[in-house]
RNA sequence: GGCCCGAUGGCGGAGUGGUUACGCAGAGGACUGCAAAUCCUUGCACGCCGGUUCGAUUCCGGCUCGGGCCUCCA
């Protein structure tokens, strides 16, 4: 039985979707005015294991992760570069693209571009101004005051956020918390950056679109609303003043945030300009590797990111890989009654404990090597398929075929046979020059593709 | 200042009121022409002070230290 953290209740409680058998689930996703770093990957591979347990174990996900992809920053990266608004965003867009697939993610059902929601949002703040929450003053503002459950998610009242505030306030504003759900739009800003309201050419506030779309695509409630931990304050607080009310619904059923990535002792963010892109990484030590080094720690905690640790997270995937190795099923049929699946099964139901449910795959790949059984190797395939680690088919290198790399293998075996080292060395050191291992073993000579 | 979270062995990282996490790295051994892989063995732990308990790393209180949020940020 699934349970879930809820960090608006900050509670674990037993998932049930609204509607049996079907799960709905929103992500905050990028906003596409640079590449993505590695605190993002943190967060796209904690949900991607969620959406994907959820799918093994039955559900009928919508996953929904959303672009914004009309933006402040947008707006000064494009004009600092000299190119339109959506020349970048589509060039940001193509490389996020390029390195979510270099980290095997499920692919959302749906990437809604908050550009293409327009109408929504200014129905939203309609509804809003209706409710008597919003209020325009040059920009149409959002009256927390107005909204009693405003903190509920970040746990605070509106007078201790504001105890901390610092400053900066915008005269217009009835209270120094109210945010903007539409900005006017300035004279020389492009025309890109601009669409028709009610009250007058502008974009919508960023808080808006998360709302607006997500009700689109997958209703009033949804059952999981997930993003990055720093996204809990104001972002997602704003989305529940702004839903909620506006729906007459709750917003999520369940609220997911991940942990932090630190870089050293800190927060890995863009602000602090500590990041470490996820191209680079990736680059370095591999997608598989990045992913898995994820997967060690539970999607709650903080993670410190160094060299060592990826390094450490090579080496330990490429045991469990070298396991898989012994047998390549062509699709993980898991069977569940087994003892190991069972205990993996138990730990991803704990809300998604992925290092426990890794401990058992590590467990499973001692006994595959202990035992040599076909059985237990495809379980760990069917295990690690879930974790979207199991190891990648292996296809014939460009150069030789499988014939050949098997006769070469023979020839170097009649070497050997005849005790002559220096021919079966240089028809293997031959092979590892086209990225083909040997492995001799008892039950004869094994090669793979590196 | 307010709100919140964390503190586990050399490193990463789960978990539990009383039995091995798991992995990496290290040490010893087996196998091997060598290499690689694998197997076996092995050392290393629960921040500090109190309390509850027959018994606490695991529950309660205090403390110290670290981090996050309160401002755009995954």
């Amino acid at each position: 039985m699934l349970a879930i953290y809820d960090s608006l209740s900050r509670e674990t409680r037993p998932f049930a979707p609204l509607v049996p058998g079907k799960v709905s689930i929103y992500v905050c996703g990028q906003t596409v005015y640079d590449a993505p770093h590695l605190g993002h990957a943190r967060k796209e591979i904690g949900f991607d294991i969620v959406v994907r347990w959820l799918e093994a174990s039955g559900y009928d996900v919508t996953y929904v992760r959303n672009i914004t992809d009309i933006d402040d920053k947008i707006i000064e990266r494009a004009a600092a570069n000299g190119e339109t608004i959506g020349a970048l965003t589509n060039r940001m867009i193509a490389r996020m693209n390029e390195d979510f697939a270099a980290l095997n993610l499920r692919v959302p059902d749906h990437e809604p571009r908050a550009t293409a929601y327009v109408p929504q949002m200014i129905a939203l703040v309609e509804a809003l101004q209706k409710e008597g929450l919003a209020y325009p003053a040059g920009d149409v503002f959002y009256s927390v005051r107005s909204f009693p459950g405003y903190g509920k998610l970040s746990g605070r009242s509106l007078d201790e956020l504001r105890a901390g505030e610092r400053g900066v306030g915008h005269d217009a504003k009835r209270d120094p918390l109210d945010f903007a759900l539409w900005k006017t739009g300035k004279e020389d800003e492009p025309d890109e950056a601009r669409w028709a309201s009610p009250w007058g050419e502008g974009r919508p506030g960023w808080h808006l679109e998360c709302s607006a779309m997500a009700k689109a695509l997958l209703g009033p409630t949804l059952d999981i609303h997930g993003g990055g931990p720093d996204l809990k304050f104001p972002h997602h607080e704003n989305e529940i003043a702004q839903s909620e009310p506006a729906n007459h619904a709750p917003l999520a059923r369940w609220w997911m945030h991940v942990g932090q990535l630190e870089m050293g002792k800190e927060k890995m963010s863009k602000s602090l300009g500590n990041f470490v892109t996820l191209h680079e990484t990736i680059q370095l030590h591999g997608g598989d590797v990045v992913r898995f080094f994820f997967l060690r720690a539970h999607y709650r905690s903080p993670i410190s990111f160094s060299e060592a640790n990826l390094e450490d997270a090579g080496n330990a995937l490429a045991r469990l890989q070298g396991a898989m190795r012994a047998v390549a099923p062509e699709d993980g049929e898991v069977d569940w009654n087994e003892p190991h699946a069972a205990d993996f099964r138990r730990a991803m139901d704990e809300d998604f404990n992925s290092p426990e449910a890794v401990a058992v795959l590590f467990r499973l790949a001692s006994e595959v090597h202990r035992t040599g059984s076909p059985a237990l190797a495809r379980q760990l395939h069917g295990l690690a398929h879930i974790l979207g680690i199991e190891r990648e088919a292996v296809a014939d290198t460009a150069n030789l075929s499988r014939g050949e790399i098997e006769a070469r293998i023979a020839a170097r075996t009649q070497a050997r046979a005849a005790r002559n080292f220096a021919e079966a060395d240089r028809i293997r050191d031959e092979l590892a020059a086209e990225g083909i291992v040997i492995e001799d073993s008892a039950g004869g000579t094994r090669w793979y593709v590196a």
